[in-house]
DNA sequence: GAATATTTTTAGTCTTGCCTAATTTTGTGG
DNA sequence: CCACAAAATTAGGCAAGACTAAAAATATTC
């Protein structure tokens, strides 16, 4: 652990806001499949044109943040890597403090997080972190990249999916309507409660779960498809 | 106090990050004194060019944020006085934040608060005053504007100017040097701490004080200027 | 109150990051 | 491999917000 504060100053060269959410986009698009990240793919990810894209890239290959070919598209390079992840971690960590600390819902976190994440000071990370108690994942259930840019391959999936007889940790949710929240807060889940899956019912696929292991609950597919766990 | 949401709405227009420290600035220079605010000053304060500033001025007036006639210099209206305060507000609250929660010392939370003040949410400001609990006092001993926009109207002074046998309340530090704030550390003062003045002594001005009723303790004349408080 | 100094304003540029339109390159199907 | 579609690139512009240099307005001083 103890490096860490080496390897952030490495990385941690400030960028704009824009050359900051180019690298989110590009990381996000990057990991999600193996597939050519084009310069159409950025502008449809950040609702802006490739021709300004193609703009960007050049001023980000020249500054060491990505590799551009035509026939490959672009890659992080890992100084690129580096800046993408801390931001990320940043988005992440300020999603957990707007959620547990000021008590802003699932849904509204996002959004906030989003202007959050750009603010620079080379210690605010870790100390946020440390403040938080180390969280290991945000409210989606994405895991929280480390102060070295380390980011748990989370194998997040969702309750309905749990094997019988298995426990698992909620991660977090896919449905944020407030009827959905409401039940959450019913039932006392919450992020990192740990559920354990008795049965699958096959008539409705309802499914009989106990909550912090207490009394055995049935809740429905719907509910069992809303909720982001990992086992 | 139940207004306050209102009130916050009207001004809680989004503006650039331009606009937004144009406005912080004038609304400084214009409590400071009853002199004239000029591009000129403002331009020192922003350390930026007249010309620049009297290019903004105009966008200010159509947005009927200011008043200017070259005569009486540039004036807030009540629309952006408002929104200077939430600013300022924004500030001075990520400012209690990263010292009494990320634990950031006295002299670093400025430069990271001026990013955080640019933070826009509706309830972003209320959330966090309330999980601060309501302080009335950022770190540098200056007031905390009210949701409503209210500034209380302090009246701060040093250590040392304190009258024989009253108590005053620590809301700030003129000197950050570590050396001061650890001996601050080792007194048990921080913001909010109770010191009765004792008794001055005349031959070297150093001060014979109690913190939170406890023993008397004597400081020096250049501690006792170094610690803001009130009344 | 004229002369001078200062301040304000205008005019014209620059950079960043976006845009549209046109062109070139790449990729695909027949 | 040719024709056509799709994607990438270039060229030219625009708005925001800064700049410099010069002109106009205002203040100050004798």
């Amino acid at each position: 652990m103890f490096p860490y504060i080496y390897i952030m100053s490495t990385g941690s060269h400030i960028h704009t806001l824009s050359e900051e959410n180019y690298l989110k986009v590009i990381y996000h698009l990057g990991k999600d499949a193996k597939v050519k990240i084009s310069p159409t793919a950025i502008a449809e990810a950040l609702n802006n044109n490739p021709a300004s894209v193609v703009d960007m890239l050049k001023k980000l290959v020249d500054k060491k943040l990505i590799l551009y070919e035509k026939t490959k598209g672009v890659k992080l390079t890992d100084k690129g890597k580096k800046s993408a992840l801390l931001i990320i971690r940043k988005h992440r960590l300020w999603e957990v403090f707007l959620l547990e600390k000021l008590e802003y819902s699932w849904d509204e976190v996002h959004e906030i997080a989003e202007q959050l994440e750009h603010i620079h000071n080379p210690q605010l990370a870790d100390r946020l972190d440390k403040f938080l108690g180390f969280p290991q994942y945000d409210p989606h259930g994405d895991p929280i990249p480390s102060a070295s840019g380390e980011m748990a391959d989370i194998y997040k999936t969702i309750l309905s999916e749990v094997t019988e007889g298995r426990t698992c940790q909620v991660v977090g949710v896919k449905d944020t309507s407030s009827s959905f929240l409401q039940y959450l807060k019913k039932l006392d889940i919450g992020i990192g409660t740990k559920i354990t899956l008795i049965e699958k019912i096959p008539f409705d696929n309802s499914v009989i779960v106990s909550v912090k292991n207490g009394p055995n609950t049935t809740v429905s597919k719907l509910f069992a498809d809303s909720l982001l766990v990992h086992e």
